[in-house]
DNA sequence: CGTTGATTTGAATATCCTCAACGTGCGTGG
DNA sequence: CCACGCACGTTGAGGATATTCAAATCAACG
């Protein structure tokens, strides 16, 4: 399953896609050192091609690697002892997936592929050595989980505190926004998950989504057939989110 | 400010109390060599002491220094531009906050005392340092993280999918689990914050806080008094987050 | 004691869910 | 190429859960 043969120095003026989510704005500027970058690069073991609907890790595996998105894109979900799903996260490409079991070397979390996907594999204990030499790893890392954590805590908010609306508002802005950051277009984009998906994200059930989706498109804030968006009226959109206004 | 003037060497015997959020069982085993010890509690800056209310930092601030629990607890919550708060954490002895800042060197919640408490400053660049010399301390510290990215997805699968009953009752069983871990009783403790707080961290209003306080109490679950609570039937508690049972 | 803030409890309401029917798109196979 | 079937999505009506508003009670503290 080994799809990076070259070795990481040569190809070095072309950006490998899995170095993006050790570039990304947030985290350190692109533009390290020849010799780190290609340190970077090696623990970045393998790319895996994972199928529609295939697992690339399960909750309680032993954990060995970390991966991110090369591409496609992946839900996460906890189940809980009763069959309950929730999805916690999506992943599109260049984000990190099973960070949350660095601590217990298990894996936490379901990890589905919504599309045929491809992710790069990251060797814990290679990550672990390397970033113990290269500090700007490290801090790369550190960025990494901060931001998971940031994230987590957004989630948290939209979950706890906000409207059904809001929370899908607030959804379609975020995938909106990463999408830019990865140099796609923000206003027009594809939805890889079902209606249902989307509700289990937000804690809403599919036919609320789905009646949410039909009133911003008659409000004239977005555009939708079927799983197409186009954000039509990013202003009011946005204005959502702050009821008083 | 500084309160720990004794060399840390000097008092291996007796574990500082912000040790423990380097030992905690989910971590590295205690019996780390003295000298490593040594060197875990040199990172380890002073203790801040914070009154009721107070607070230690603000999100927004650019962030020098994560903060583990001396004695006390802490709320974590995040405010909306519109003015809405959401608490996404509370912090007892041993625990860790301002993590989530490692990524932007700056915080992202708004961290208060609920009760007089005391916090250990640490500096982030020392620890970053110390954690690249210190394999053992940069396993505890990934420890630490992923364990905090594992409560985040536990948060969101609480507040998206269960009820307020089960919210609740996951709320005073993750509590009394927490205490027990640091050696207090895990069927009799004091919550330090109000039920206004507790309903902004579930998701819910004070008022039904409030009645399934009662509703839990009247059905022998919980013994309430004020914030004084005994857990009286702790599996009855725990079948609560089972529904189907 | 009286004031203040926190908590409890009740009644009416709103939001979101459940159940159910119907529509749409797409792939498969005739 | 068209028809069928199936998964997904939409829409409606009624109901449940949690909220809002309001009032009463309790505890702490000067």
């Amino acid at each position: 399953m080994k799809s990076t043969p070259t070795p990481a120095a040569t190809q070095m003026d072309k950006p490998h896609p899995c170095d993006v989510c050790f570039q990304s704005k947030f985290c350190l500027p692109i533009g390290l050192p020849q010799a780190e970058m290609g340190r970077i690069r090696d623990v970045i073991q393998a790319t895996v091609r994972v199928q529609k609907g295939e697992t690339l890790f399960s909750a309680g595996q032993p954990m060995t690697k970390v991966y991110s998105v090369h591409a496609g894109s992946f839900k996460s979900y906890v189940t809980s002892p009763d069959g309950r799903e929730q999805i916690v996260g999506f992943h599109i490409p260049g984000e990190m997936m099973g960070l949350e079991g660095l601590g217990q070397h298990t894996y936490f979390t379901d990890t589905v592929a919504l599309e045929d996907s491809e992710a790069c594999e990251i060797d814990l204990r290679a990550l672990e050595t390397t970033t113990r030499d290269l500090p700007s790893l490290q801090h790369q890392l550190h960025c990494i989980v901060g931001n998971k954590l940031v994230r987590a805590q957004q989630d948290q908010f939209s979950l706890g505190s906000m409207h059904a609306d809001e929370r899908l508002a607030r959804f379609l802005l975020d995938l909106s926004e990463r999408f830019k950051a990865r140099g796609l277009s923000p206003d027009e984009f594809v939805l890889r998950m079902s209606r249902e998906e989307i509700g289990s994200y937000l804690g809403l059930k599919l036919e609320t989504v789905s009646r949410l989706m039909s009133k911003f498109h008659s409000a004239g804030l977005i555009h939708v057939a079927q799983r197409q968006i186009r954000i039509t009226d990013r202003r009011a959109l946005a204005e959502l989110l702050m009821p008083q206004t």
